[in-house]
DNA sequence: GCATTACCCTGAAAGC
DNA sequence: TGCTTTCAGGGTAATG
């Protein structure tokens, strides 16, 4: 399940093979993903070369020549795979974008919860899945100040706070939970309950949580590979996440798993009030 | 306007 | 063994 870290790899790895390459062709498997691919998308991505590869939330972006961008989504079992041109498609894929030097990416999504499209504006801020997008959490404004006046506002939980993209960008169920723990908070927490303390704390704790799964290529459970097709290795530093019924490593009390909304949330009870 | 719920989808795991 | 049911979750539209 791609969140902010493992998007931010798959750029990193992008930045590297892709850049500066022209589009020959484009091949669709024509299935709709969260949305229909647009009719135009091929035509309009053919003949293209990619200028720069970004990232805001869980969306990747690349700056396009002729100026436009190609939005995409990883959803949650949505793979890019960088390769030489030859592979055959399988079940799963949904586009190939071959370039002009026998290389190609190929996405692939079982699940079909993400999503392809090509914007001919001028900047990102015009591309509407991005203008609705809140705070970068690596980014300088993150911070308590800025936080604690919005969950002052909120009678929501705490945990989908986090996970509400228009608030914060990028925080998906895993690396919430583990921010949690971290800042030590009970996921069912009211915002307004929090002190300006605690969310200085759990700001420190959605950086450092972020930030750690980044230096370890993101989490990998049965979905995430980068662009090689290799696996991150952060599932192997996961204090919560999945492990309902075994022992936290603090205090030796078991995790337990809630529903909230429709996600499950890992936590020690002990560790996390 | 805000919070919550239902839905999209399919592979894996559990249940029978 | 093989079939059926349940679960997982990101984003968003619908509902309360």
């Amino acid at each position: 399940m791609p969140e902010m870290p493992e998007v931010e790899t798959l750029a990193r790895k992008l930045r590297k093979t892709v850049v500066g390459k022209r589009v020959k062709e484009v091949f669709l498997s024509g299935l709709p993903l969260r949305k229909p691919i647009s009719k135009s998308f091929a035509s309009k991505l053919q003949g293209r070369t990619i200028h720069k590869i970004s990232r805001r939330g869980k969306y990747l972006l690349a700056e396009m020549n002729p100026k436009a961008y190609w939005l995409i989504h990883l959803g949650m079992s949505g793979r890019i795979l960088y390769h030489l041109q030859g592979n055959a498609a399988t079940k799963h894929t949904h586009a190939i974008i071959r370039f002009s030097d026998a290389t190609e990416l190929e996405y692939r999504d079982h699940r079909r919860f993400g999503l392809l499209a090509l914007y001919e504006v001028l900047r990102p801020g015009m591309i509407p899945e991005i203008r609705s997008l809140g705070m970068d959490p690596l980014g300088a404004g993150f911070n308590g100040k800025w936080l604690w006046p919005l969950l002052q506002k909120s009678q929501q939980d705490i945990k989908s706070f986090l996970l509400d993209q228009r608030k914060i960008a990028g925080i998906g169920n895993i690396y919430a939970c583990e921010s949690l723990f971290f800042a030590q908070i009970h996921p069912a927490r009211r915002c307004f309950t929090m002190s300006p303390e605690e969310t200085a704390h759990l700001v420190g704790a959605i950086r450092k949580v972020l930030k750690a799964a980044i230096r370890h290529n993101g989490t990998s459970f049965s979905d995430f590979l980068d662009s090689d097709g290799k696996p991150g290795n952060n599932q192997d530093y996961l204090m919560v996440f999945q492990r309902e019924g075994e022992k936290c490593y603090r205090c030796r009390g078991p995790i337990q798993r809630m529903r909230q909304g429709n996600r499950s949330s890992f936590y020690c009870a002990a560790c996390q009030d």
